[in-house]
DNA sequence: ACTGCTAACGAAAACGTTTACGTTGAGTTT
DNA sequence: AAACTCAACGTAAACGTTTTCGTTAGCAGT
């Protein structure tokens, strides 16, 4: 068996209080019993019991980060963020895989409260009812990430879609474009769907562009849906030279389209992405797209939390910056 | 305060021990009791601790898992499937991004200690006498995934990665390719590195057609450290026709090289990878590769630990099937 | 010599469960 | 009617910590 601190106070000849008050270095004993316990924790290879602890403690610095889908390159990224900060500050990370599924995300958040964890972070995704009322019955700080909280009252990072997808589009406008499609997410989407093609065609009237229906068409996020999204704006809008997709997977399915077709990108068509994730710069051409800061978005986010653990009147909204990259799918046509 | 068991006995006029056993379904009670039991429980929202049930139980239902690098695609896969089948069976993850660093993986075994997980599962990078010592120390189940335990004896799952190589490099001897050059991952890696150049040399022997030094180059499996092995390839060895590279980002890496000095894949240059990510399916033109089952590779870890947490004697190997997925960066020329 | 103070500890309660064991009462057997 | 059985509970110990209160001894101050 595992030694216990009951072990390492009878090796020792102390009580469990002294060697408790070593290990959390409380003052109460003298250097030389510190010195004699140090060294029977060491002989017997003792480490606390974080269970132990965490039930008298109440803190059993564990998060909990529910993805809708943990294995797309959106997720790792901001993952590999949020386990950065939370392992620098001590706190270990539980994955949870949602699916989107509102079963399963009930089911997590009803482990996670079982779990006792300290914080949780609701990564993209729109928050229903259910999971808002059980998230508040867990009386933990929560913050979500990429999505709003719409009709509650949620500290959340993100940044400006809108304004995201407005840059975008201005920037093909300025580079000559003035037929310019779109690829969009989810029709219904409210966080990463509209916004984007609102920022699209309010940048087109604001430079007296108009917008025609047939210029848009909606996937699913996804890079089959971006290779089917543009073939079908091929026929609803042969004469567009330039598109912009409301994701990087589904600008290079934009790409793959384009390359089956035989239209060179970007002399033929211009391509500009959304998301800058690691395809956008593996792609062929290169993908020019606009950048979400994600690892930082999750460093913020493991931030945001466990500042809240210790101060909840601390939260806040964070809009972070975006940042359009160009590469080599965008042409000037001035 | 949230109601513990001991406020939904009280509740319900009987005794803790009873509400435990409703709860854990063991005998002991009336069906008239339960019900009574159930509405207090349902009434006070109350929900069990896992913490404190951890601490007797000494189960936790809890696994760890560690990467070098989360988000990698690689990683992100596997985690996907681990994720999977240990949410199926009632487990959780915490996550732990090692970097390869030494240091970092002591600190992380020592924090999954503390906090009593029930099993480890270590993926890709040698495993080091350290680290090795720790988990043996914590006297509870491990599987290694796309690594070998080397000296040690410890259960793995993995492809068979030189007969891979071997197969990736028949593929393309078949379709009558001659000079076929490589490009390696890290030279000194007994993993992913030399097995995988070995079974190249071996294919090559195995059909009369010499290895030759200048004909494979080293990477570190990453996108960059492709994009230049296949300009070093070209100075060393301007005659090859096709060439293997360790990794899906290594090839794509390849591609775009050959993009760039205008060489038309496949028409002048065939090109396989390895990994089968998913920027194999985006890479333009869609990439040959040969696939490692990962989403498959983490469930059947996830299913080994937790047998092993069962019966310790079930722990085995498994060597899991590969296929060469055929798309179009690879042309016949016989 | 007595009081008062402090450093250095120990005893024990508490955290929220599970579980071994004991108790009760009604029904069955002899 | 006494003895026995069994279902339906309750009591209390245990899990490994932290933390609140003591308690003790040494020493300064008067």
């Amino acid at each position: 068996m595992k030694p216990t601190i009951k072990d390492v106070a009878k090796a020792a000849n102390v009580s469990i209080a002294t060697v408790s008050r070593i290990l959390n270095n409380l003052p109460g004993y003298s250097e030389e019993t510190k010195t004699k316990v140090m060294n029977v924790i060491e002989e017997m290879g003792y480490q606390p019991n974080a269970i132990a602890r965490g039930l008298i403690n109440k803190r059993t610095q564990t998060i909990g980060v529910l993805f809708p889908d943990v294995s797309s390159m959106f997720s790792s990224k901001l993952l590999n963020g949020i386990e950065y900060t939370a392992n620098r500050l001590n706190h270990s990370v539980i994955v949870c895989n949602t699916d989107s599924n509102g079963k399963r995300i009930m089911k997590y958040l009803q482990v996670l409260r079982e779990k006792q964890v300290d914080g949780i972070i609701f990564v993209s995704g729109a928050l229903q009812e259910e999971p808002y009322r059980a998230l508040m019955a867990m009386q933990i700080p929560v913050v979500l990430v990429a999505t709003l909280p719409h009709p509650y009252d949620l500290p959340y990072i993100k940044v400006d879609d809108s304004k995201a997808a407005y840059s975008a589009t201005t920037f093909l406008i300025e580079k000559g474009h003035r037929h310019i499609g779109m690829i969009a997410g989810t029709k219904d989407d409210m966080i990463a769907g509209r916004p984007r093609v609102e920022g699209y065609m309010q940048a087109l009237t604001d430079y007296d562009i108009p917008v025609r229906e047939p210029y848009i068409v909606y996937g699913d996020f996804g890079y089959r849906s971006g290779l089917s999204g543009m073939e079908q704006l091929w026929e609803q809008a042969p004469n567009i030279t330039a598109v912009f997709a409301a994701s990087d997977e589904m600008a290079v399915g934009a790409l793959l389209a384009a390359h089956k077709h035989g239209v060179h990108v970007p002399d033929e068509l211009s391509v500009i992405g959304y998301d800058n994730t690691q395809i956008a710069e593996m792609a062929i051409p290169p993908l020019t797209t606009v950048s979400q800061p994600l690892h930082e978005m999750g460093k913020e986010a493991a931030q945001m939390l466990l500042t809240m653990m210790e101060d909840p009147s601390r939260a806040k909204n964070l809009i972070m910056p975006y940042t359009v990259v160009e590469r080599e799918t965008v042409k000037d046509i001035t």
